[in-house]
RNA sequence: GGGCCAUUAGCUCAGUUGGUUAGAGCACGGUCCUGAUAAGACCGGGGUCUGUGGUUCGAGUCCACAAUGGCCCA
């Protein structure tokens, strides 16, 4: 017996009995264990971030990862899946801020370091717990019993061993990093916190004039400049005019930038010369002056001009870019103009003035050209030094700063500006862009090997590849990975205290050694040397302290934690503890063969992964990458909290299951485009798709078990060619889908598998009715139901990797109900293998011939508004060539009784005229006419389908079984009794009637009189005891 | 401000190398079919293929610019 079932399935609950099944049974494990020794195909699993709910997005990069896994499983490969959970990192620390009321760096570090960081250990272990909930419930088999967890000690020290090693190759240095930074909260904001607080805002407009060292003009000696010197008739002082908004940054400027290729004009006044862009005089408006010349752009390169504030006069520091060695004070100290691409000429003066320490572009350029870095003012935002303005916040310092310039002369015009400017989202306080010291990797050293790494690796969508990623890595630039924070693997960098010198500590062992050295001193504790007991976060880790070898100064721990980017970047070596244990599982898997997240990752993760694999391997680490789209909500717009548009995946599970979330996240789109979210999309898809394939299996069972049929081999089958159809339309399927995932493409195999099914209910079994509840239980009727067999079951095998729940449970129903010597599992099936020789392309034409043949048939009918039931004598079809007339007569037994018609005339030429009594209907390539005489041997016909069809309903108001033979009454005119009469067997055949008795229905029978075709007819029907009725 | 991707029916999406009348599903109206189907078939309404230029005998498809949305970076 195969399983009855409801042919309307509850997917949840179906679900939860297949979950059930796979834990008792351990059917993950099993898939594992069975192919041990086999080849292996390696999967990395890029870690979540454990600071929330996981949303309906997690679900389909889950679902991707898994449909891919299950497949190369099925293939024979050993998939091993460990899950990943990244743990550390600003967006975890801000939620416990945000927990605990903490605004501020200060504030955390009251608070106290060790209670704040366990706080975020403690959080990310309750969404971990979310995490593996969700990720078990949509069926995504993952190892999450031994996962890697970034904030583990041996995950850290394995981290630590790859910095070491950066190290040592001198790949890892200190520098200045230009970051958004509250100076009221005393840190850096985040580009997804910045977003957060644009605003509006009124700022200085100011225009600065910057003395022109005319000394620079006459020491070139090129003719250009020479000229250029000439327009200065008078010893009158010469300006440079530039614009800004931030006049604090003023006392930090070390250069001035104008465009290389822009006209410059020289204006002259009676008391001295100005020098901006020929396009913007106008729009500066510089009355009182008149145009003495035009100079290009580059012939300012390179002159000097007097610093409004030298850095020596205020106690100001100067160093200088990029290795800022100090630099002392000299006599007119002038700095540079240098040229850039980004000047622009659509506002301002055409001439810009450069803070390296207060801009990115500034830094950069600073960076580029070795400019001076003078840094004025402090984290608070306080302007440092001896200026007038000192100790001022740098807004409050503005007008100090320009009634102080004006006084010297040299502010020329002053006014208001609005325009977007950003605000710490948390406390409103304007944003600086600062630049900060932090740690980098020496990235640009190896960029060369980063883009031939990545011409190695297959993206899917291939464009991402030299798109968005390539050019990321042309564009390379070096990887700030420090970060001033609390809650991250702590920068394994120690400083003495004394004479700066730094160690690079690459393992726990490595520390304990350095400690040694104290421990004699008695200033460690017995538990630091413990390292079972030790916690590598801080702040324990800060406490560790060991005496400089070149000083024997105490050497601390620098402040940083390192990037969380870094930590998965790390995967491939921390999550085995590599190389401090488990070399083995290291070098099995690796190079991954397989990743996939979302796009968003090309700058996270998979740039992270690629980067640390090159440095330290110098090769990349995974072969085939698909890349996500987002998840949007139905109208197109980002899933966000505030919006209240965020689809929770729990509820669409419970409602409608994890397969049909699956099927319409794989169905709807490919994955690399925006998935539009649609809950009544995944009800329409289930029903489509999913209630379809369910309904082939309830009818198959629904007969199967009448006849109690039993599966046997295709080969000794006496097969229709419908048989022969879907057989090869199965072999076809098995070879689409096994191309679409060996090409990444889960979404293409999904939709050839939901037209295969469309294909075998709606035309194959629909076409085949007939032989499966015939009564002879012949060879025709065992091919039919070991083709509808073979398809089932094909499809549980090929859906397995998609929608591993429905695919299970018809497996267990269809495969392991009559053979318990089976794989005990869909999923510990080889995947189908096509047979090519089973693949019949003509077979094919024929059937999509007559499909369409039929469907104009059934048009042309529709157009004379004449019912299918009544059966017509003729039909002429228009095809093309005598090749399509072969087809059809293959085919005219279908198409005749899909049209019910008697007679196919196929046709080479469209007849000049037709008979009145024709319908036509045609489309772009075929024209058919049916005959809509009706004739009474015809009319008769019709009636007798009406009366079948009468039958038929009261059999089922009657509540009659499917296979209950009845006895028929009837009370009818003399023509229906004809019918009745002519139409015998037919009739009883149909509706299972043993007898056909004219006479009025005894009491008991289920009775109905109505009118069919204009007579008025009285029916009854009455069930016949199963053990008088004669063999049937 | 820059880069990448998308934009096709009311909605969700197909549309191969440029080539007859641009398709499907849902939704809507009508008709039909049905003892597997909450399904299906047929007909109908519904499209300036986001817009503007260009290349071509011919453009939804190729090119340029613009708009909108998404993502990444400023």
């Amino acid at each position: 017996m195969f399983p009855v079932v409801k042919s309307k399935v509850n997917f949840p609950e179906l679900e939860e009995h297949i979950l059930s099944f796979w834990k008792d049974r351990e059917i993950f494990d099993k898939t594992l264990r069975i192919r041990q020794g086999g080849p292996r195909y390696v999967f990395y699993e890029g870690p979540p971030t454990t600071n929330g709910s996981p949303g309906v997005h997690h679900v389909l990069s889950r679902l991707f990862k898994d449909a891919v896994c299950r497949y190369r499983t099925m293939r024979g490969y050993y998939v091993q899946r460990k899950a990943g959970w990244d743990t550390h990192g600003l967006p975890v620390e801000l939620g416990i801020e945000h927990s605990l009321g903490l605004t501020n760096k200060a504030q955390i570090e009251e608070y106290g370091i060790a209670q704040f960081n366990q706080r975020c250990r403690e959080s990310v272990f309750i969404y971990i717990k979310e995490w593996e909930a969700l990720t078990e419930r949509i069926g995504t088999w993952l190892d999450m019993k031994h996962p890697y967890v970034t904030l583990d000690n041996s995950y850290i020290e394995s981290s630590w061993w790859a910095i070491k090693q950066l190290w040592d190759k001198g790949l890892i240095y200190q520098g200045y990093k230009v970051t958004p930074h509250c100076p009221r909260c005393g840190t850096s904001l985040s580009s997804h916190e910045v977003v957060l607080g644009y605003d509006e805002a009124e700022d200085p407009s100011v225009y600065i004039k910057f003395k022109l060292d005319v000394g620079s003009l006459l020491g070139e000696d090129s003719a250009v400049r020479s000229a250029f010197a000439l327009l200065l008739t008078d010893d009158k002082p010469v300006y440079l005019l530039a614009w800004t908004t931030t006049p604090w940054t003023l006392p930090g400027n070390t250069a001035l930038a104008v465009a290389k290729n822009a006209d410059y004009s020289i204006m002259e006044s009676d008391d001295d010369y100005l020098i901006l862009a020929a396009g913007l005089v106008d729009r500066v408006g510089l009355a009182g002056y008149v145009q003495k010349g035009v100079v290009h752009g580059r012939d300012l390169e390179g002159l000097r001009y007097e610093p409004l504030y030298n850095p020596h006069d205020f106690d100001a520091q100067r160093t200088r870019l990029p290795s800022l060695t100090v630099q002392k004070d000299e006599e007119n100290l002038t700095y540079p103009v240098i040229s850039t691409d980004f000047v622009s000429l659509e506002e301002g003066t055409g001439i810009v003035h450069m803070a390296p320490a207060f801009g990115e572009v500034d830094f950069a350029a600073g960076m580029e050209n070795g400019l001076d870095f003078v840094q004025h003012v402090d984290l608070d935002g306080k302007i440092t030094g001896t200026y007038s303005f000192a100790g001022k916040f740098v807004k409050d310092a503005d007008p100090i700063v320009l009634t102080e310039l004006q006084s010297r002369g040299l502010l020329y015009h002053s006014a208001k500006i609005i325009h977007t400017y950003p605000f710490c989202w948390r406390c409103g306080t304007p944003l600086l862009y600062y630049a900060k010291k932090s740690w980098y990797i020496k990235t640009t050293a190896i960029k060369d090997k980063l883009i031939s790494g990545n011409a190695g690796i297959h993206w899917y969508p291939e464009y991402i590849k030299h798109g968005r990623f390539g050019d990321w890595l042309k564009n390379n630039v070096d990887w700030a990975f420090s970060r001033e924070r609390y809650w991250g693997t702590p920068l394994n960098i120690w400083r003495c205290s004394s004479c700066n010198h730094c160690e690079c500590i690459g393992s726990v062992e490595d520390l304990k050694k350095r400690q040694l050295s104290r421990q004699a001193e008695g200033v460690l504790s017995e538990k630091m040397l413990d390292r079972e007991e030790l916690d590598l976060h801080r702040p324990y880790v800060d406490e560790i302290t060991f005496t400089c070898p070149e000083c024997g100064g105490e050497m601390k721990r620098v402040p940083e934690v390192t990037d969380c980017w870094f930590d998965s970047g790390a995967m491939p070596i921390a999550q085995w503890h590599y190389p401090f244990e488990n070399e083995d599982e290291f070098q099995h898997n690796f190079p991954a063969d397989f990743i996939c997240e979302a796009i968003d990752q090309t700058r996270g993760w998979f740039y992270s992964l690629h980067a640390l694999s090159t440095l330290l391997f110098g090769q990349a680490c995974f072969k085939n990458v698909i890349c996500l789209g987002h998840v949007v909500d139905a109208q197109g717009e980002k899933m966000s909290k505030t919006k209240g548009n965020v689809v929770d995946p729990w509820d669409v599970i419970n409602e409608y299951g994890a397969d049909p979330l699956r099927w319409y996240l794989l169905v709807s789109t490919s994955g690399e485009n925006v998935h539009r979210f649609s809950k009544y999309m995944v009800a329409d898809l289930m029903r489509r798709n999913l209630l379809t394939l369910w309904n082939t299996y309830y009818f198959f069972a629904l007969y199967a078990n009448i006849d109690h049929f039993v599966p046997q081999s295709q080969e000794q089958l006496s097969l229709t060619s419908l048989d022969r159809w879907v057989i090869s339309k199965l072999n076809r399927l098995i070879l689409d889908v096994t191309e679409a995932m060996e090409a990444y493409d889960p979404t293409l195999a999904a939709r050839c598998i939901g037209d295969f099914v469309d294909g075998l209910s709606n035309w194959y079994i629909r076409r085949n009715r007939r032989r499966f509840w015939k009564s002879a239980n012949d060879a025709d009727k065992a091919a039919a139901y070991n083709t509808l067999y073979q398809s089932l079951v094909t499809l549980s095998q090929l859906l397995a990797p998609l929608t591993p729940f429905v695919a299970e449970q018809l497996y267990q129903n269809l495969v392991r109900s009559v053979d318990v010597d089976a794989d005990e599992s869909v999923h510990l099936t080889e995947f189908p293998v096509a047979d090519e020789n089973k693949i019949f392309p003509e077979i094919n034409d024929d059937v999509e011939l007559a499909m369409r043949i039929s469907s104009l048939g059934r048009a042309a009918r529709a157009k004379a508004g004449i019912k299918v039931r009544q059966p017509l004598a003729k039909v002429v079809v228009r095809i093309t060539s005598k090749k399509e007339a072969e087809s059809l007569c293959r085919s005219a037994s279908e198409i005749l009784e899909e049209i019910n018609v008697k007679e196919m005339v196929p046709v080479e030429e469209e007849p000049s005229q037709y008979n009145l009594d024709y319908s036509i209907a045609r489309d772009a390539k075929y024209l058919v006419a049916v005959s809509t005489r009706l004739t009474p041997e015809l009319l008769a016909e019709g009636l007798s389908r009406e009366i079948v069809r009468r039958l038929q309903t009261m059999r089922r108001a009657a509540k009659f079984d499917i296979a209950d033979h009845i006895t028929t009454y009837y009370h009818a005119d003399e023509s229906v009794r004809g019918v009745l009469h002519n139409f015998s067997d037919y009739i009883r055949q149909e509706t299972l009637s043993l007898s056909l008795i004219d006479s009025l229905p005894p009491e008991g029978a289920y009775i109905e009189s109505c009118r069919i075709s204009g007579h008025d007819v009285t029916f009854g029907v009455e069930k016949v005891n199963k053990e008088f009725a004669p063999g049937v």
